[in-house]
DNA sequence: GTTCACATGGTGACATTGTCACCGTCATCG
DNA sequence: CGATGACGGTGACAATGTCACCATGTGAAC
């Protein structure tokens, strides 16, 4: 696909009018960066707003005390707007946002950002409903990290990891990070997923063998 | 202090122009509630942006596990736009609004809110900066949870709730909410803390006798 | 006043999770 | 080949969460 009229690629952009749509894309530049790279963190704020065409970033945050948790991911379709926001008013926030793959965004700079807002009220609903996604996601991840039990936090990273396939290609490191624990707890857990013949394990891979029982465990019925 | 130009008492909106100080003082109506009345949640969604002239209100959380937990406050001179704004859009979130004071607020329609986000770009930077500070101040508190003893983090709450004084009125049960933790877990805090000489405690009340010890472990120092 | 229901908080046993120290294996690179 | 570091396993212990149960104080109903 094109990256010429994005714009119709976002489900909250593409009721703005063809006007306003085609300034988007006039004032904006579509960039490529490569998997890894650290788009935004501490000291390093963008002065463009990032609407993601393809690929996926990860945010994740390193404590004080050394320990790393991941906050949210952005995907295609979504934007980095609130955290470029959240970056512009207040520097001595402590996330970061790492492409997790090659990716492909229209970089759209500040002063045409405001512009929109003031103009579109289809843009500012874009906005606003972004906002208020992130802030009730973080509630619920709030609520899963004081709350849940940690059997069930993993059932649900590793389906949610899975995307569908049966092989996720991970460590329990990373895994650690995903849920804000330590390694050791993660390789406890999936030595009991194994016993119970839920996972397989080699280097670096988990495979899933019985991945309704961890939808089960995970509370998929709900 | 009356309640006309209560703009002014807005740092963020006393920079509005004062033709739209006196359109949201025109078109907003000055609202009292008592203490302990439940202004937002499931199934509640009220009709008016709030903004609080007097009091506090906590939001705060309960889980499908029937846990709770204080998410945060919003005080006098802060507005509840956000949480609004995340019931309008998300009806299943789970969070309440609960006064802890009685209160005083202008209640502004979402019409004449819109206009102003329009119409305003001081108003839409008053907006933005408070979505922008909720979202890091989630993002702190999700670290806090995920990462710091629970002794770290109840010596900072007593502080917080302390408000200056040195005896706090409150139950071992609401400490755990504040928290996210069990009762048993406060109490046994509780009481070490009190061994070692920092707190007294007598029932529904706990006087701080060494707050310099309290602050000292709650890295008050940093 | 007496009784009753409830809020408050104390306690011990146990499960879960976090922390620490240490180990062996595997992959990569010089 | 040997060195290095990533990856994962293990046991001991500490911190926290869970559960069951109890004692006391408070306030309302009788």
């Amino acid at each position: 696909m094109t990256n010429e009229n994005w714009t119709a690629r976002f489900p909250g952009l593409a009721r703005l009018s063809p006007e306003t749509q085609q300034m988007l894309q006039e004032k904006s530049v579509v960039i490529d960066v490569p998997a890894n790279t650290t788009i935004f963190g501490p000291g390093n704020s963008p002065e463009n707003m990032l609407f993601l065409l393809d690929g996926s970033v990860r945010v994740q945050q390193v404590s004080e005390t050394g320990h790393e948790i991941v906050l949210y991911r952005i995907h295609a379709g979504q934007s980095c707007v609130l955290t470029t926001a959240c970056l512009l008013a207040f520097e001595d926030y402590s996330a970061e946002g790492i492409c997790e793959t090659d990716i492909s965004a229209a970089a759209v700079p500040r002063a045409v950002f405001d512009d929109l807002v003031a103009q579109s009220k289809e843009f500012r609903n874009f906005v606003f409903a972004a906002f208020s996604k992130r802030i009730t996601d973080l509630f619920l991840m709030i609520d899963e990290v004081a709350f849940q039990k940690m059997d069930v936090r993993l059932a649900d990273k590793l389906i949610a990891l899975s995307d569908g396939q049966d092989t996720i290609a991970t460590t329990h490191q990373k895994l650690s990070v995903e849920l804000g624990t330590a390694r050791e707890v993660i390789s406890r857990q999936l030595q009991e997923f194994q016993r119970r013949g839920w996972v397989a394990q080699s280097r670096g891979c988990i495979h899933l063998i019985q991945r309704n029982a961890l939808e089960n465990l995970a509370g998929y019925s709900r």
